[in-house]
DNA sequence: GACCAGGCACATC
DNA sequence: GATGTGCATGGT
């Protein structure tokens, strides 16, 4: 067997081991296209327990309605979002990505789903606040595209698993996947969402790591965390 | 009372 | 181009 196939075959053994144990997830956890991408937005470096309260609260005084948020100052708009932390920051990127979203596709998630992905992916990464991460998590969760997800609790698997080290590059990890699992949307949109619950119950407190799914393909005895 | 969370922009060297 | 720092709340 070559190596490449070993690599593929890593990475379907430790979708399955997640798999196995969370069962299907069906992510993001969002009502609709646009409160997926607000969310991707407001869960940048927070724990999404808090968005989920920022999120009801935006939800509470607009409906979630593009063009109420709009209507809100900085200053209720932030408060809104407070949960959610960083909220000065938060309120501007908010707004710079809504007026974007009304300018460029009057409003309309339709609208932005006909254009091609990399184009997309340009014009996300074009705004103020929206780094490689929130773009993709944006066209894999509200506009199915197929593009895949890398984040921290991704950086921490791979380079756990010795799959990559901890020090690449964003694109470096989203290509090992993209070139070595089936380009499937339903796969991507799943694999992505079992690494972070496998994140967050299993990484933060070392005592977990004993009864993680992937505990099993690691080398005995060595420390979870990179 | 530390420490961390589903990042990103900007300053500085 | 690599590295450091500010942003800020809420849970453990």
């Amino acid at each position: 067997m070559s190596s490449a196939d070993t690599l593929k075959n890593q990475l379907i053994l430790i979708f399955q081991k997640m798999f196995g144990h969370f069962g299907p997830l069906n992510w993001w956890p969002g009502d609709s296209p646009l409160e997926v991408m607000l969310g991707a937005i407001l869960t940048q470096n927070t724990a999404w327990s808090n968005v989920e309260k920022a999120l009801a609260s935006l939800s509470q005084k607009t409906g979630l309605d593009p063009e109420k948020i709009r209507q809100l100052s900085d200053v209720e708009l932030a408060a809104c979002i407070r949960s959610s932390g960083y909220f000065n920051q938060k309120a501007k990127k908010l707004r710079v990505f809504l007026t974007y979203f009304h300018d460029r596709y009057g409003d309309s998630i339709e609208a932005m789903k006909e254009q091609p992905l990399e184009r997309l992916r340009d014009e996300l990464l074009s705004l103020h606040g929206i780094g490689p991460e929130t773009a993709d998590s944006i066209l894999l969760y509200a506009l199915d595209k197929l593009i895949f997800v890398v984040d921290a609790y991704t950086r921490r698997i791979l380079a756990r698993h010795g799959l990559m080290h901890h020090t690449a590059d964003y694109h470096a990890m989203q290509d090992l996947f993209q070139q070595n699992i089936p380009p499937d949307i339903s796969l991507y949109n799943e694999y992505h969402a079992l690494i972070v619950n496998t994140g967050k119950d299993f990484c933060r407190t070392k005592p977990l790591c004993d009864s993680c799914p992937l505990r099993t393909l690691l080398p005995p005895g060595g420390p979870c965390m990179p």
